[in-house]
DNA sequence: TCAGGATATTTTGCATGCAATTTGTGTTGG
DNA sequence: CCAACACAAATTGCATGCAAAATATCCTGA
């Protein structure tokens, strides 16, 4: 690690996402520095660092509290996120493809058919699923040309559930995860099939019907986790309430 | 003010608005905080705030740079935001304006008409026309009743000349910038309609249009400065370089 | 018993000091 | 004359200490 702070502000940020901090709890600086045993001043400038990425809201002189987010936040963020993501799409139909970019993005739905040929085997499966699917978006927006809206997107995916890495794979429904993750992969193979013929608008509007799926299968988990009190370990999750 | 901290972010965010250190330039906490008169301490959170607000870059190790934004940069960001303020005006559309919001959505038109009307005499007319602009843009994006959508549209518009406020008054051409603000007006009544009509797809393509003639006119009235060497007194426009 | 207030403790906000890294300068050897 | 190294100054990163504000505790008097 490069320095203390960086090092901190990871190890908090992980600590709030685990949902060791229930949402609305106060966060003291003495406390938080003596459990994780560095100084109060690393402490500090690491809640700031927090507080900007929205896992922590500041009252002044009365420090810090874990935020906690609605459903209908984590929603709405989402639908933000695919309006950008539906927006560079567009933008990349419109300036077109360099070729190396086309032939990533062909090779990364290569590479995800491969995963959901072998169904999602274990965690390995499912990690390497979320790791090609980020790519893919990841491709996309760079592809739009527009490093704002990138850094835009980037970060609303910091807000927990709204990255397009945050994914539930409800395991008591295999199947209708399978199911869902074959309509996502359609979805792909659409938007990179409009992008390829200059349809900006069309690349645009099925990026938004992506996002609001995910979005909607979100809600489903959520409720479904709430009904079976199964947990899936979804950093973030715990931050959420209905 | 409430504390001294956010005191001294304000004189460093106006002092670099300001162009008061050039785009690139290094600032040292100690040169800072002598100039200032306030703690090293200070100077460096007022820095961490300053540069998640876009307008310095730290180097680990190696302080703090004034940033500088290409026009490209700034041209991209306000067409993100005109995306964002559509999809804004796309939900207030169909999600309907609530009685109050749309009564003072009306009111603020009728406001803008009257200062029109005066022919934005002196600088009084013009900060009255910022002032009224900027209501109804945000009054457009609450009603949308997406809170995610209004704070990520906050964020963009902290980058210098991206937000609605940085209007730019060419006095070399009074005339040309009235029937400026005159088309800005059009589309304003043209969004309310549409939003009123429950036409939300409408109302989108106006307010990105709106927003893709306001990249315009900066980029030109930015040019024209560069040929006349009159720099409009536009908080950011130091930063920019062509 | 309980309301109100004085006092003690905790907690935040800020300043200062020290170590580590970086940057600037001068010197030496080729 | 210039490259490379050694040393000095400057600068950042971090820790600790102190004052102000907030919060908790205890005491008093009805």
């Amino acid at each position: 690690m490069t320095n203390q702070l960086d090092a901190t502000v990871q190890v908090l940020r992980e600590a709030l996402l685990a949902g060791h901090y229930p949402g609305g709890d106060k966060l003291t600086e003495q406390g938080l520095s003596a459990t994780f045993s560095v100084s109060r001043t690393l402490v500090r400038l690491a809640l700031a660092d927090l507080e900007r990425e929205g896992l922590v809201e500041r009252t002044p002189n009365r420090g810090f509290r874990v935020r906690s987010f609605t459903l209908e936040e984590v929603s709405d963020a989402i639908e933000v996120r695919g309006e950008l993501e539906g927006m560079a799409v567009r933008l990349a139909g419109e300036r077109g493809l360099v070729s190396e970019a086309d032939r990533e993005l062909g090779d990364l739905i290569v590479q995800m058919d491969a995963v959901l040929v072998d169904g999602l085997t274990g965690p390995d499966g499912r990690a390497r699923w979320i790791d090609l699917n980020a790519a893919f978006h990841n491709g996309l927006i760079a592809a739009s040309g527009n490093a704002t809206l990138a850094e835009t997107i980037a970060g609303l995916s910091r807000m927990p559930l709204v990255s397009a890495r945050a994914l539930v794979f409800d395991q008591s429904d295999p199947h209708g995860s399978l199911d869902r993750l074959k309509a996502a992969q359609a979805d792909h193979r659409a938007v990179l099939d409009a992008v390829r013929a200059r349809q900006g608008a069309r690349a645009a509007h099925i990026m938004r019907e992506h996002a609001l799926k995910s979005a909607r299968n979100k809600r489903a988990s959520f409720d479904a986790m709430r009904r079976t009190d199964f947990i899936p370990s979804l950093p973030g999750l715990a931050l959420v309430r209905a």
